[in-house]
DNA sequence: TGCCTATATTCCTGCATAGGTATATAGATC
DNA sequence: GATCTATATACCTATGCAGGAATATAGGCA
């Protein structure tokens, strides 16, 4: 892999957040909307853009499409990984990701609790 | 040192040359010239890109401008430098760089030397 | 002062990207 | 099949950057 490649996945702000989320678990997009605060398109383009560089792998699961980091990665990007765990370990905003990635965990992907979000969304939006 | 501005700095093959030759020691432009193979715009442009990133300090020698990092940088950049230190140790092209680095060791910025080596330019050209 | 050197800047073109709005798609459920 | 959901894409605009050609600048030296 091209080193320059993986620099450039890593120079926007929102990418660096996306991948040091997935450094810990594969995510759906929804869990991205949810802990970055970042509206939908937004995070999609730059999954898009992480997959054309083959950073990253999908798969389907329903509705929901698992993005996850590839299991067998070149050294490169696991340095550059681990690299970044380092810099960012004071940051408040990475910090902040992690922690809504833990209370995120038991409800990953739950259409349950997705949809009655999606229902007060709507609910909001119709009293605005 | 926001990080990202690190990682655009980064990003570009280029100036990740730079970078790799300035860990190991500071250097002139022709320095880079001489090392890299690349013409002398290209250079100067991405010099002047990293020092408006402050990723790297200058400083006068009679007619040579001297390229270095920062004495004192921030942890973020010295994690990253070592990362790419490791990343491009079997990498052919940043190998032959340092090769060339210990071989203009000697006749770095010597007037004479590069002066004998503009004059024979000239005669190329001419005959050319 | 005038010429040389090393380096920087300006002007140009082409291209990639970021982000927003609107719309499309694909699978699930009824 | 209709409708819902989650996600992706198309289209737009603005911006930044790469790289080349030409030119400018600043210091050294005759």
């Amino acid at each position: 892999m091209e080193l320059t490649r993986i620099y450039q996945c890593f120079c926007d702000r929102t990418r660096l957040r996306i991948l040091h989320l997935l450094a810990k678990s594969p995510l759906c997009v929804c869990d991205f909307q949810e802990i970055l605060g970042e509206p939908q398109v937004k995070i999609s383009k730059h999954l898009a853009y992480l997959r054309r560089a083959r950073m990253v792998n999908t798969t389907r699961q329903k509705n929901w499409i698992i993005y996850s980091l590839p299991q067998r990665r070149p050294a490169e990007l696991d340095s550059n990984l681990k690299c970044l765990q380092d810099c960012v370990q004071t940051d408040p905003i990475f910090k902040r990701d992690y922690q809504r990635l833990a209370k995120l965990k038991k409800s990953c992907c739950e259409p349950r609790q997705l949809f009655r979000e999606a229902a007060d969304r709507r609910r909001i939006n119709a009293n605005a």
